[in-house]
DNA sequence: TTGATAAATGCAAGCGGTTACACTTGAGAA
DNA sequence: TTCTCAAGTGTAACCGCTTGCATTTATCAA
């Protein structure tokens, strides 16, 4: 059997008080003793049971991550960057990426995690307002939030996707579609409409014809590109808005399989810049969210309201567009 | 504050044991003893404590996975696969990418996990061989193992590799580099063998200047490949068989970039089939290995362990060579 | 009505730790 | 020698839950 810290003290002739104390480096055990428990906790190959620590102490040092998905680059870069924040500070990380309402609400309110990331778009009204209650620290990413210890890390969509679809007009496009992400997505949403401002703001019709549904992925968006050039085909926009890069990579397929080309035909701009934008043929123009920069300070606000009763906020992120070889002039 | 299983208790007007069997389906209590403790429980949006739970019951229904690096594509389709496995198995995940080795311990033996999944190299044999001593069940994905309660799901990279190489010297390469990945890393020296190997079966020699350090990076490849090409400008390999796809695409880079036709002049192969490789341009010929399925055979392997107390197994899965555009007839 | 039996419920121990507080010990002062 | 006090150690309560077993209540036959 494992052994706890009744054998340690056994064997170490001291008190269950004693080993607990010179273990945490409670330093009021005498050098010699503290030798004799460090000495028998490792003749035992003891570790402490987290579980009796964290039930007394109310804390468990472990965040969790709750997502609908983990998907795609950019979720990857994420985790990534919150696991590796998250072990720098101190803390462990929980993935949840279950679907099960309840299974939810076990574990965010469960005891098991001392604060949470949010990216999951079930978590709603009610269940914020449970998180309140329960006085969960959490921080969103997928939307703008802020209450008492809950803040959150986002993009600045709109002034993003405004400025990238600007760029694609001064470019010459002047019939630009917009590759639409998750319906109900904030993030996508906010990219429609900074499009649509900019359409407006440089004197183009806003076409909902354009818009057309990728879901922030690559088979969909690479067969509704497909079902649109082929519905259209003397109609073919000139730019495309895709939602993320993933996306416009999946539209840049269908453009290549009908031989139109790019980025002189079609110019295409996508977002985030993850990895594989970079490497990509032709090398996609996009606009580079600091996605590593959004993990960490999520950990950061996080920490801070769970060891510094810090106040939730709500930070946003600016990105920058970056122009390589998927775009060019008319 | 948080209520407790006593607040419900009190607020049913029943004792606290009363209230565990109704809430957790005990069906010893009176239906309507049991209506007055869900109304009471909901009323008080009352969520239990899953450290109590778990301290008492010595089970956490939690699954740990702990891996050196959760970057590239690889990783984020196991992760992904695990994630989702576990969930449908009832199980939640924590997922550890430190790199501090008593923390990896303490998180390891602290029974805050019931099973493991190991991609880790620093996990190394003491560490293996208290894993066995705790008796906490394991599976490794990045070596084959197996012993009491430990177990293996790695892919069957010999043969995989001996079966490309085979291939690009059926399509009349004759010099053939191997992009390698991680020195230590076994499938990056198993693809190794299997390769040389795949030479010396048709006579071809073996040349230790063919291999180049990659280590599993699309940067790493795209320089090393570049390096390789500037030292030996008039003589680069006609096939390249990379350590995985990534590393391929870097190696596709630096060959575009010096003029060097892919896939005429050199046929390049990678190896996992992850998602981006069929999306590529030129499409990439690749072993595709069920990385998916790699992440569900470890998590019911594991929850076999956990739950029916199986015996630990080592599974090869094998993978399929994929033909796309990165490869063609010489 | 009473007793036997079954159905519900409650008491209390215990999971493995931490920690307030009480107790023991020994050194130095009176 | 006796007292005081600091240093070191130990006792026991407690964190929130589950569960074996004792106890109470309900049911029904005699």
């Amino acid at each position: 059997m494992k052994p706890t810290i009744r054998d340690v003290a056994k064997a170490a002739g001291v008190s269950i008080a004693t080993v607990s104390k010179a273990l945490n480096g409670v330093d009021v055990v005498k050098a010699e003793t503290k030798l004799k428990v460090l000495a028998a906790a490792k003749e035992l190959n003891y570790v402490p049971n987290l579980l009796g620590k964290q039930l007394k102490s109310g804390q468990t040092n472990m965040l969790g991550f709750f997502t609908n998905s983990v998907s795609g680059p950019y979720f990857y870069a994420l985790i990534e960057s919150i696991a590796r924040t998250a072990d720098n500070m101190g803390f462990g990380l929980n993935v949840f990426v279950t679907k099960r309402h309840d299974t939810i609400q076990n574990y965010l309110f469960g005891n098991v995690v001392d604060g949470v990331i949010v990216f999951e778009s079930r978590i709603t009204g009610p269940d914020v307002d449970m998180i309140s209650q329960h006085r969960v620290p959490a921080i969103f990413l997928d939307r703008p939030m802020v209450a008492d210890k809950i803040g959150s890390i986002t993009f600045n969509s709109y002034q993003e996707a405004f400025d990238a679809t600007a760029y694609l007009i001064s470019l010459g496009r002047r019939k630009i579609a917009y590759l639409a992400g998750y319906p109900d997505n904030y993030d996508s949403n906010e990219r429609q409409r900074g499009y649509e401002d900019a359409l407006k703001k440089y004197g183009l019709p806003v076409n909902k014809d354009l818009i057309i549904l990728g879901l922030f992925e690559e088979p969909t968006s690479y067969s509704e590109m497909r079902r649109f050039i082929s519905l259209h085909p003397e109609d073919i926009p000139d730019g495309i808005l895709a939602g993320n890069d993933i996306s416009a990579i999946g539209a840049m397929r269908a453009l290549k399989e009908s031989g139109i080309s790019v980025p002189q035909e079609v110019s295409v701009i996508g977002f985030d810049d993850v990895e594989i934008a970079q490497y990509f043929q032709p090398s996609l123009t996009t606009t580079r969210n600091p996605i590593g920069r959004q993990g960490v300070l999520a950990v950061k606000q996080l920490v801070g309201m769970i060891s510094n009763n810090d106040q939730g906020q709500s930070e946003v992120l600016d990105g920058q567009l970056v122009v390589r070889n998927s775009t060019t002039i008319k």
